[in-house]
DNA sequence: CAGGAATTGTTCGTGTACTAACAGAAGTTG
DNA sequence: CAACTTCTGTTAGTACACGAACAATTCCTG
C-alpha cells in the first residue's frame, strides 16, 4: 500500500507532480510559438484571434473568452491597440463597455499567421502519436475545465 | 481530406489548440495550489523542495532542476532567502558558485507542506480516473521532455 | 423611483518568465 | 602561458497573471 499513489503518505518527488510537469510543458510550447512567431506572444494572438473568431467584443467579455482576467486583458489589448491591430471605441448603450474589433490590419495579420499557428500545435503535439494526441487533448481538456 | 487535423488547413478554433488548453489547466493548478498553500507559490515551492531534495546545489544548478532560467531562478531565491528558509554562500572551490541549502526552518516548512502539496497535485487530477491520470501524465511528460 | 448590488474597466503591487548584455572566474587549447 | 571559450551570477527591460481596491455605470428589487 506504499506505491506513492496515495496524495498524504508516499515519496513526493517534485517531478512527477503534474503542477511541475505542466508548467515544462507549457515552457516547451511558448518556446515553440516564439519561434516561429516571434512578432506576437501567445497571449496576444490568442485575444486576436479571439476577437477576429467573434467579430468584436467588449474588453471583459474578450477576457472571459480567452481566459485572462481583467487587468491582464486590458495590458494585452493596449499593446495590440498600440500596433493597430485592435480597435476600441465607447459603447453607445454601455457607458461602461468598451467596444473591440480587430482593424484590417489585425484581421490580415491573423489570417496571415493562422499557417503557423496551426504548425506550432502540430509541433507541439509532435512527440505523441496521432491517436495519443486526441486522447491527451481529451484528458488535457478535462483538467482545465472549472 | 476536411478533418481539421491538418496543420496547414481547415479551421482553427483557439479554443481547441494545445497551447491553450495547456495554459487553462495550468491556471486550474495554480489557483488550486495558491487557495491550499497560499504562503508560498508554486514556483518558490518548487525551489525549496528540490533544494530539500538534494541537500544543496548551486543556484544555476537548481535552477535548471526546476526548469527556470538564470535570471528567474534569482529572483525566487532572494525571496526564500528573505523569509530565512534557503541559506547562500559563496563556494569555496568555485568563486563563481552560489552554494545554496536549506536552512532547518526551510526543511521544516518544506516537510509541513508535502501533505497539501500531495492533495494539491490529487486534486489537479481530480477530474480523471486513476487510470486516466498514469496515462495523462506519461503523455504530458512526453509533451514536456526537451 | 430610490437604494443596494452587480458589472465594467482602471490602477497598484507582487511574482513569474524570458531575452540581452555584462563581468568575473574557470576551463581548454594552440 | 596566453587567447579563446564556457560557465556563473547579475542587471535591465518587456510581458503575462492575479489579488485587491476603486469609480462609474447599470441592474435589480422593494
Amino acid at each position: 500500500m506504499n506505491d506513492n499513489s496515495d496524495a498524504t503518505t508516499g515519496s513526493y518527488r517534485l517531478d512527477d507532480q503534474v503542477g511541475f510537469i505542466l508548467r515544462r510543458a507549457n515552457q516547451r510550447h511558448l518556446a515553440l510559438f516564439a519561434r516561429d512567431i516571434p512578432d506576437l506572444t501567445p497571449t496576444q494572438f490568442a485575444a486576436l484571434a479571439k476577437l477576429c473568431e467573434l467579430g468584436q467584443a467588449s474588453q471583459n467579455a474578450l477576457g472571459r473568452a480567452t481566459a485572462m482576467d481583467a487587468a491582464t486583458i486590458k495590458g494585452v489589448i493596449d499593446r495590440l491597440r498600440k500596433r493597430g491591430l485592435v480597435a476600441a471605441r465607447r459603447d453607445a448603450d454601455d457607458a461602461r463597455r468598451v467596444h473591440l474589433s480587430p482593424t484590417k490590419q489585425g484581421q490580415q495579420l491573423y489570417e496571415a499567421l493562422l499557417p503557423r499557428a496551426r504548425e506550432i500545435s502540430k509541433e507541439t503535439l509532435a512527440p505523441l502519436t496521432p491517436q495519443e494526441a486526441t486522447l491527451f487533448l481529451q484528458l488535457l481538456e478535462k483538467l482545465a475545465r472549472e
